[in-house]
DNA sequence: TTGACCGGTAGGAAATATCCTACCTATTGT
DNA sequence: ACAATAGGTAGGATATTTCCTACCGGTCAA
């Protein structure tokens, strides 16, 4: 439910990660990439399904994981309103930087 | 140091925000806006802080708050991989949409 | 100088997060 | 039917978060 919390972890961040690069996932070629236990991914995994950023599809004995990121465009939406801070910010270095003499 | 666990709580998004809309801020002024006593406040100003998403200023006896929001560039270039995913999904919901008989 | 004010730190309570091992169910292959 | 496999749940240890009250130092104003 909480996007923002979801993506507080690193290890969730990663998850995430490997699905968008590899696409759908079953829980162990998953966990086979963490130092951790599988109880503890399940957890992971969790987490995101509750934020809705990943949905679980079972098929056979296996439980096939896939990204859904439509929840990141509230984080994204949630930018923008910064985003004009940074460039006025990044424009006014960028006239410093034209400002000083060449090397 | 971690700007994604810094965004993780709803009171120091909030704090942001506040420091966008009025620009720098002392902290009772901060305070004031939140049912919470004012050490608390200063430890999630202390988090911001150190995740480079705000600065602070003496002043007097004050210490003046302002927003710092090239950190959230990191959060924005983190996105960046999955946009191309929601709007193929959105891209694809508006052509369902499309097929449907108007009502 | 002294009292009021601003805001941080100390330390503790309670809730939550993050990991583990042990165990359970469901499915598959022999 | 039975052993092996996939993956979730239970319950516990520990760490971290988030709040509080009490207190402290620095600054300003009378």
């Amino acid at each position: 439910m909480d996007v923002f919390a979801a993506l507080a972890s690193p290890t969730r961040r990663e998850v995430l990660r490997l699905l968008r690069e590899r696409g759908e996932q079953p829980v162990q070629l998953l966990a086979d990439h963490f130092a951790m236990r599988r109880p503890s991914l399940s957890e992971h995994l969790r987490v995101l399904k509750d934020a809705g950023l990943v949905t679980e599809r079972p098929a056979g004995r296996q439980r096939l994981y896939s990204l859904r990121p439509e929840p990141l465009r509230e984080v994204a939406d949630w930018l923008t309103p910064y985003e004009r801070f940074w460039r006025e910010r990044m424009a006014g270095l960028r006239e410093v930087l034209d400002g000083l003499p060449d090397d």
